[in-house]
DNA sequence: TATGAATGAGCTTTCATTCAT
DNA sequence: GATGAATGAAAGCTCATTCAT
């Protein structure tokens, strides 16, 4: 009902407090991503993202125990929306498989286009693996597996109505990832130079994951 | 005449005196990418490297002028055995659409498998991409635009014959290489913890490209 | 009101707090001082003056920029209490034209003679002068041509008046300068080994700049 | 007799002997000398010297034994010629007190204009006196010593001849070197700036030197 | 004679980290 | 909470010197 918008617009009743400065962390954490995106873990300088966030190196250390720390709990913060989003999408009640796969490439290319965290944050995991092998672990748990998981099941479901083919692919559910994965990659190459033909390549990455190529 | 062959027999009395060392830049590379793909650009010390190369510092500096410079270097000279095979890949001679898709399937996963220079030169260029953006671009204009350019043309020349669909992706040919990538990938995020179903993850994808996901 | 100065003493109720270490630069600037003197600037070493100053390498690049910046303050710090003693000298009135020249005899030999950061700083321009280009013109136009130029008002007018006379040297006042100068490249170049005959010195350069050597 | 020229024309009977290159260590000193000037004994590289020299730095080790040896033999090198002139200076006889005064202020400030490399290693030696205090005295000895005992002879006998005052400059002869130190250190710290005038200011030296600046 | 390769000590500079205030 | 000052352990790079050829 549309008529939750009128709770809505009540809400500013309860952030009237004037918390001043309690985003602290979080403003760090943000000039932490950009510093870190720019120049990768090793040769980002505290001091720098001390500057971006407008405090001083002490300042980062009352919050923050170490420069790992920063990086870790800055990759956890902000890959929350994204994880949000990436729930908020699987939880959707989409029965039809042709439908649903065609959503999942949608989302999957969107997310990669417009969510500059998640795409950049892919780029430190995989630049930084063997110096944060946990975090790349619970990253994959968090967002690989529960793609894979939910596509899985939805491949099988669906292999056996028989809307989709009995597919090997059904083993190897990731593989439906490999066309965002592929633009992610480019974009992070490129340095953003985006993809001016977006729309067109999701259609044809739908047409290939739906027909092959092979005459029907 | 080959009586001259005798004289020359007798040039082994010469001893060993054929150069003693002109292999040292080639060492010192090979040590570099160990370090690099380890610790990432900034946070290797070209120490660990001259050590690995069982040579000293200032050795490194003599063969090459600084620390970026080695990088290029590294990434220029280790990508070359990895051009060659993709080179002569491209240029066997396969008609049938099929079999060529198929080999280029196995082709490109082996290459992800078996090459771990090229595995961990993507991790490095992914890495490092703003720092050595054009050594980025120089190795999409290498191996990137030659493999898309290739397929497109078999692709184009198979649709004209029927012997594939009239696919959209034909104008996105990079849309093949995307299950090589996400297990270039997979294997950098995990450490090179081998994926144990490659050959069925390979036909999987074959069967994928070819016939997509709907009944026939 | 010169009750002021009751109130002034009561002051020092305010304990010690009063800046613990501003003085920090300063002190580093003396440290460098006599590591510059001692071994030129290129041969100097930073942690020599750290240790010099009682604090680390670091400190000193937390208060400078370089090497190069810590030597063109240090020069300007140091050369600040002679520019003013000469400031005073030249603001002095001696009307009399030949007490004037006696004076100033005296005066810049006394300089070179116990103004070791004067004595000792011309050494250092002089051997970093193609280096920094820039800090010998600052210093010529904020020593040497305020001195030339009073000195030559002096001559003009005293020849005006006949009380000297009509002498072209009154075109190059440096030449003044002369007898201070050699006083100070012995003493640099025999490493302090001081004149004995310092007073006697200064007399024949008084005697020659008024009489010359020609019989009267 | 003129007759001795005969014998000399039999002597290049001798050098006939085809010597190639054994002015490579004369080279070799001419670069240090350049390169010396250009940056200061510690900021100069034994690989620029070698460079400009056309050799490689191993060659300046087969031909001396260090760093301190090039910049000595260099200093003593290339003094020489500047010596020699001053020799011939001293040696010539001029009886009358006061053209030898007018000859002396003449040649010593030729020396300063004309002669860079005396101009230069006065810098070096100033420079480098901690270093090399050896060479300092040396130098001292050489030059000045001879200089100022040949000044304070004619000083002397004049004034006991009456043709000059019985001055007490007769006991700092080096009072008479203090013009052309001027210039000389006036050209060191303008960079080869040139004084345009300076016929006038040796002519007002020469002034200065024999009437003073009193009336007569 | 001359050289190119190699060395290694040492230098300037950087920066994560600490801590008194 | 926040800061400025200080630290000290590197790290990149330099260069006098050596030496086999």
């Amino acid at each position: 009902m549309k008529g939750a918008k009128i709770i809505d617009s009540t809400a500013p009743s309860k952030p009237e407090k004037i918390r001043r400065k309690p985003e602290r962390p979080g403003e760090i954490l943000a000039a932490a991503f950009e510093e870190f995106v720019l120049h990768g873990y090793a040769a980002t300088r505290l001091e720098d993202v001390a500057a971006r966030a407008g405090v001083t190196k002490g300042t980062i250390y009352f919050h923050f125990e170490s420069k790992e720390n920063v990086f870790v709990q800055m990759v956890r913060e902000l890959s929350k929306p994204t994880l949000l989003a990436m729930q908020e999408f699987l939880s959707r009640e989409t029965p039809d498989i042709v439908a649903f796969l065609n959503d999942f490439v949608d989302f999957s290319h969107d997310l990669v286009l417009k969510d500059r965290y998640a795409r950049e944050i892919l780029r430190l995991l995989i630049a930084e693996a063997s110096r944060f092998p946990d975090l790349v672990d619970e990253h994959i748990s968090e967002f690989l597996d529960p793609i894979c998981d939910h596509l899985q099941a939805r491949l099988v479901q669906a292999a056996k109505e028989g809307t989709i083919r009995q597919s090997p692919v059904i083993d190897f559910p990731d593989l439906l990832l490999a066309p965002p994965l592929v633009l992610n990659i480019f974009v992070l190459l490129l340095a953003d130079r985006q993809d001016a033909e977006a729309q067109a390549r999701i259609a044809a990455a739908k047409d290939l994951l739906l027909n092959g190529l092979l005459p029907r």
